[in-house]
RNA sequence: UAGGUUCCUA
């Protein structure tokens, strides 16, 4: 078991859910009885190929064992069911679930702020009712308000979080691009500890939403002088600014640019 | 040996 589990490992590190389900079926052909440690990686492949239905099935098979109760497990099979759009199983799952930790009760909270239509009542609920909240749980938190639009309690909740990392910066600076004027977004940004590739696209991206593109194109150049390096999504939003303006000269020397630095595609 | 949060193309 111990060697298949490390196979289904590397499968998952490969991207690869269609090779981790053919180990697991392969596995069960030889009569090799998957554990605690293999199904995490099982289910998660279910919802990497948002295969509902293998997921239940797989769910099926966790019932009988009684794995499903293992924490590991469980929160793999909140994740699946809120990537699959259903939370409500996803909140009987976390019901069930005999041991919680700060991991899943983050999890099923970040179902409500994902679904479809975000239940920040839900989410809300859950956040006050958690017992132990950590940086990861404020930050879910801060992006379900971005994400309904609300820039008020998220900053609020930005001021009252004891501590800070970069995603927090990150997930409030892009609400402020999303919603707010340049100027707010600059004095955030610069006022920021530290920024990485995700903080730069967030602004290049405010910038690209005002038609700002001369701006998008400075600091795409000075993200450069920083040595931060650009990525396909810096990419993709300074070329839907040359689009917009129909600038073909910069949009051949981004071309170029890809080209000459082998930016990672995907 | 495994799980939760940020940037995404008209």
């Amino acid at each position: 078991t111990f060697v298949w589990n490390t196979m289904i490992r590397g499968s998952q590190k490969n991207q690869d859910p269609i090779k981790t389900l053919i180990l697991f079926y392969r596995m069960r052909a030889e009569n090799i009885q998957p554990d605690n440690f293999t199904y995490p990686f099982v289910v998660r492949a279910c919802a990497d190929l948002q295969d509902l239905c293998r997921g239940k099935w797989v769910h099926g098979q966790l019932m009988k064992t009684c794995l499903e109760t293992d924490i590991y497990v469980a929160t793999n099979l909140i994740e699946l069911y809120v990537s699959c759009g259903d939370v409500r199983v996803a909140q009987r799952v976390f019901d069930e679930m005999p041991v919680r930790d700060t991991i899943s009760w983050t999890a099923i909270m970040s179902g409500y702020v994902n679904q479809y239509d975000s239940d920040m009542k839900m989410a809300q609920q859950i956040f006050d009712e958690m017992p132990i909240r950590d940086v990861v749980a404020w930050n879910t938190m801060i992006a379900g308000y971005v994400k309904i639009g609300n820039m008020e309690v998220a900053r609020t909740l930005f001021d009252r979080s004891p501590t800070k990392d970069l995603l927090t910066y990150n997930t409030l600076l892009g609400g402020y691009a999303k919603y707010c004027e340049t100027e707010v977004v600059l004095r955030f940004f610069e006022a920021m500890p530290e920024r990485d590739v995700v903080s730069w696209n967030s602004v290049i991206g405010g910038f690209v939403q005002n038609k700002r593109v001369n701006e998008a194109m400075s600091f795409f150049h000075r993200m450069q002088i920083e040595n931060v390096k650009p990525n396909m999504v810096t990419l993709v939003g300074v070329l839907s600014a040359c689009a917009q303006v129909g600038a073909l000269d910069t949009g051949r020397w981004i071309h170029w640019y890809i080209e000459k630095n082998k930016v990672s595609l995907n």
